[in-house]
DNA sequence: CGGACATTTGAACACTCTCAAGATTTGTGG
DNA sequence: CCACAAATCTTGAGAGTGTTCAAATGTCCG
């Protein structure tokens, strides 16, 4: 089912769903050398403090951006799925304000930063495209912060569900009405801002009012209706050219 | 004590302040043509939904951008000070998925996308700092969403003010030990995620402590190490060039 | 099959909320 | 310059959502 794709595909569809692109941007995309590597739930990618000369592109499973307090909090404040490229921003932003991890086992390709540069003055328009990126990224974090800030705990998973199902099924990783998500529900605890504890109850809850099915490694969305609703979810945030759901 | 200053000084001084600018690029700022208005607290400047031709320079007072629930909340998820231009990222994302207010008296400039597509055109570098500065609005969302999701409300409004002061004090705002803030209670409340009430009690803790002295429309720190502690602050995220506090 | 890790469940507690009333401050008109 | 209206802030009390601690159950991998 899932055909081998090259590992640069993945992220051309993402900037594709959102700028559309040349042939011959495309190409120059495809072009961009990646180093592959394999990593496990946990691997620190890049640390809070570097300054990192290279970026990375997600081409299998999931990645998070984090911060801690010093009371040893941990908020969890982006999660990236294949095609994404979470650092993209330290192409200008040289020290790491942020932590950046595997949240399950992963497949990521790094590229250098002198690269990316060459291709963006090469093709003015790829660079845009970036920047649109950043920017999409940003209108995510206020999006999360509005889950945070004013939802109840329900609402907030219910919300993050409906926008991965989007966002996944932008690169084409969806499969029908569920989609592969291994990440542990202490991680997800972290982006909510609740306990595992209270995030378990409220998987429970979802689950008991019919609108998902969770396990392990995959969610199922069982009512999208009533999840659109529970999440007080619109897509317009993502940016996306084209925002058609499940 | 506060000399006239031209409108585009501040906006200068803010980039200056995280990116290195030559005397022609601080020129080219300099003849940004801006079209000045006075706004009374609470007036909408850019409404969620819309495609503005133009971005908002904050010359005098505080605006906020702003997200609704469908439940009534509001989320405030950015709070503008002199010199920050709170839209720059309608530049590259027309449809705008947020609102930006006034939440106090307050002037501003406006500049058509145009002329500073133009002046990206002829001095490039102009067009990094920009980007850069898109990037740092997102690194504070960051930080906020660490504050909302991980702090109590006590050390949330702690590290706001933090912040504030060091911002305000890049632009050269400050005065001594303290800056103007003719912001109302419920408007930090919608900031931190709170209610109004509990921000004024949470008010009363920190004037209880000794951190702090508050009036309507001013801040005053009254032990600045003391206010690092309890805000768990670290200005890096800020990115500023030199980042020296109170 | 054992062990590490993840999830679930119960119970007491805490931070924050809502509702409601009273006290202050600010702005405006006489 | 005073008086009144409107907005803002403060304070009290009861209710909730979510927390912590602790232990039991379940799941995956070597």
């Amino acid at each position: 089912m899932t055909r081998s794709i090259s590992p640069n595909d993945l992220m051309i569809r993402r900037l594709q769903s959102i700028h559309p692109l040349s042939n011959e941007e495309v190409r120059a995309l495809g072009e961009l050398p990646l180093e592959v590597a394999s990593l496990e739930s946990g691997h620190d990618i890049v640390r809070m403090g570097d300054r990192p000369k290279q970026c990375c592109v997600v081409i299998e499973g999931c990645t998070c951006i984090y911060k801690l307090t010093s009371e040893g909090g941990r908020q969890i404040m982006a999660i990236h799925v294949p095609g994404d490229i979470p650092d993209i921003q330290s192409l200008h932003l040289g020290l790491m304000d942020f932590g950046l991890a595997a949240i399950s086992a992963c497949t990521v390709g790094y590229i250098p930063h002198e690269k990316i540069q060459q291709m963006c003055e090469a093709h003015p328009r790829l660079g845009v495209a970036l920047w649109r990126e950043t920017l999409i990224d940003a209108a995510i974090y206020r999006d999360w912060m509005l889950n945070i800030g004013q939802r109840e705990a329900f609402g907030r998973v219910a919300h993050l569900v409906c926008e991965l199902m989007v966002r996944l099924k932008a690169v084409g990783l969806t499969e029908g009405d569920s989609f592969k998500f291994p990440v542990t529900q202490a991680n997800l605890a972290d982006a909510f801002g609740i306990s595992s504890v209270h995030m378990s109850r409220v998987y429970g809850a979802l689950a008991a009012s019919g609108l998902l099915k969770v396990t392990r490694s995959r969610i199922q969305v069982l009512d999208w209706d009533e999840l659109l609703e529970a999440g007080d979810f619109d897509p317009t945030y993502l940016h996306l050219e084209k925002s058609a759901p499940a």
